[in-house]
DNA sequence: TATTGTTATACTCTATAACTATA
DNA sequence: TATAGTTATAGAGTATAACAATA
């Protein structure tokens, strides 16, 4: 590589004075990755953030994120169970999950009630609308989503893919 | 489910006021995820998470993140390029990436040079430190972290993983 | 004393606009 | 005028400590 000094060697407190000059690369070609494409956790994060993409996307229509979603279907399948049991099944911190909750409470999308065995507690329940609206999203993930998922994965591939990353989620 | 009225009906404007009193869940046993299990960007973020944890504590001893080491391979693997290619190579935008850099540079992991071409780009270049961590750094993550992933996976189901993330994160 | 929901707070990531110096 | 690096800033997401009500 080809190093030649400058002659701005001299006073300059800025950030990049003081320095060499060097020679660009030589072509404009794209760039390797290298053995990055042979690191999982890289691929899995830029295909992660492409797939919540295209989530916000299919379901857009209903201004749902993942992690709301994911808090709707909790609790159609769990009744019956307060803020730090939905938190803590999804990876959320309690204190965390006081916001989450506010926003979907101020939609009309489920409700905080007192449990009538522990006056702490607060049973989080789906309203009408919140079921109405998982109603819709779940079809937006079927047939947008998740058909999109399978169509480029292929449908073999797609099953084991979701056996894998579930391995890795829980015993890695 | 039993509903029941609560006397606290009346004036009290505090959060959860107003309230019916629900029964919670009948049994204590761990929640069910439901159609969560079969939402590929679900298992995707937890394993991305699971897997980036473990990259920390793989590489703690040379105190890299994912996204630094990311940074090191791919100036070693692309001399001679300037700040915003590296950047859009990896999805980082040019503001946050010059905080980044600094952090490097200022652990004299990397440096910024003149471009003897175009007086505005900064060529980043790895320095002779830069080249040594980044060097045990790989060891770590291949032995470690790369390794434990293999055995969990097994060695055809981790390159089928690779392949199939690599083609979400490019064509999805 | 321990737990639930909450507040406050801080730190990281990410995103956009605008400045400067060069081209 | 356009581009590279930078600054400032704002918004998510995530993390910890501590408080009030209740157990």
């Amino acid at each position: 590589m080809t190093v030649s000094k400058t002659a701005a060697d001299t006073a300059r407190p800025s950030r990049a004075s003081r320095k060499d000059l060097v020679e660009p690369a030589a072509d404009d070609s794209v760039l390797q990755l290298g053995e990055l494409a042979g690191l999982l956790g890289y691929s899995l994060k830029r295909a992660q953030l492409k797939v919540f993409e295209d989530f916000l996307r299919c379901v857009a229509p209903l201004q749902l994120t993942p992690a709301q979603f994911s808090v709707l279907l909790l609790l159609d399948k769990n009744p019956g169970r307060n803020q730090t049991e939905i938190a803590n099944t999804l990876g959320i911190l309690r204190p965390n999950f006081v916001a989450m909750l506010d926003a979907l409470e101020s939609r009309d999308l489920c409700s905080r009630m007192r449990s009538a065995n522990d006056r702490r507690s607060h049973i989080v329940v789906l309203t009408e609308k919140g079921r109405a609206v998982l109603a819709r999203a779940k079809k937006f993930v079927a047939n947008k989503h998740e058909a999109r998922l399978i169509e480029v994965l292929g449908p073999e591939h797609h099953a084991l893919m979701l056996e894998m990353l579930a391995k890795l989620a829980r015993e890695f």
